[in-house]
DNA sequence: AGGCTAATGTCAGCGTCTGACAATTGACAA
DNA sequence: TTGTCAATTGTCAGACGCTGACATTAGCCT
């Protein structure tokens, strides 16, 4: 491991890598895209991993080397965007209260979501995939396990920032679980709309963060 | 329909049914008695319904006749539960605000636990199930989507006591997510902990719950 | 008793996913 | 450049979940 590694984990490492690795990092987005524009198109249970494989021309084995199942293909570029919220949550200032800091997290990454993703997919291949997956009942869980996990994460993040121990201190879980169910509600109800644009979810997503009011929202005395 | 079902919904039906409709019962009943005891035992991925099935000494299409799929049975239990925790809601005096209403709808519904599912599975069965169920990647995921539809028909209920409409009002939706993640953290910090009674259960639910403070937790004006 | 219908069994087949082994291809040094 | 090594891929066989079609069994009702 480079020095430039250690210090920065997981930064973008020198393109010029070798030919196999460049050969894979393509196989895995022409996968991705491929079966994001079948399900798009003709539905996650009626699209194949056979024609997926197919798309790109690779064996069916190929693409079960690539992805551990059918699922995760599916949620290859919420993974890009869910990173990058992440990182933007690691990025607020110190002072920042826990939801607040959760709030300037989402809104951020939701204005700046293309940039992270637009490399795999266009932003509105991810929109409609989000639909997909939204209205797709198998889906509806894995992304709800998904979220769970984060939520998780974020709640440890919380918990380092405040200094406190995630164990027992129950409040940096709390304020997490409202958060994630606000977001929840949102995103449902942009789904439900007709409105495709990124900015409506944005603009949806920080009118109901507005309702959760001042519960453990201010700073938390030790 | 008599006037009998037409007014008390889902009541115990005449027991003395036909021979018929008495035997699909007990098939039904060892189904989920033979698969929750090997998924408690073996694991949910290491049991088959090949063995389900000849545990109960039936083909496996009639598994399949019983069940949609190999998940729903794992949440035979579950189901029985949360329709005992739904009705709680419903019998709550109308008066009482939002979160007052859901807390002690599922505090009483966790103390008489047992009533509700003990005539299908025992107790101890139920609680090592629902250890499975959050221990099971695949099922933890289909019992956070069956939570997501629960909530929304809480949230609709909430909604029709306060006589909101609930897609002009974002904060019956809002209400029920909150506490809906207390839960879950709940029921997460309970699985990783040692203690297995339902009171233990019952009493860090009501804990959490008293953290959410008073976020629309009084009585909401219209 | 005998006909009707619901429940079950059997069989064939699709789709997801995995292990094993062989064939191919990039990497790297002699 | 060429030969060796290791990584990637393809092929094959098979387990498992799940479904449609059809034959068989068994409760129900006159």
């Amino acid at each position: 491991m480079t020095t430039d590694e250690a210090v920065a984990g997981t930064t973008t490492p020198p393109p010029p890598a070798g030919l196999r690795e460049r050969k894979k990092q393509r196989t895995r987005s022409a996968l991705v895209r491929s079966a994001l524009e079948l399900f798009t198109r003709q539905g996650y249970e009626r699209t194949t991993v056979d024609e997926i494989a197919e798309a790109v021309e690779v064996s069916q084995r190929t693409f079960f080397r690539y992805f551990a199942n059918k699922e995760e293909v599916a949620f290859a570029s919420q993974e890009a965007a869910e990173c990058h919220f992440f990182a933007a949550l690691c990025g607020r200032p110190a002072g920042e209260a826990p939801l607040a800091a959760l709030r300037g997290a989402i809104l951020g990454a939701w204005g700046s979501i293309g940039e992270a993703i637009e490399q795999l997919v266009s932003p509105e291949l991810h929109m409609r995939m989000y639909r997909v997956i939204e209205s797709t009942p198998s889906l509806l869980a894995v992304h709800l396990r998904r979220t769970a996990e984060m939520e998780e994460r974020l709640a440890r993040e919380i918990a380092r920032r405040e200094g406190l121990d995630i164990d027992a201190d129950p409040r940096p879980r709390l304020v997490v679980a409202m958060f994630g169910g606000v977001i929840r509600v949102a995103g449902k109800l942009w789904t439900e709309g007709e409105e495709d644009s990124v900015v409506t979810l944005r603009d949806l997503t920080a009118f109901h963060l507005d309702y959760v009011g001042p519960t453990l929202a201010e700073k938390w005395d030790k």
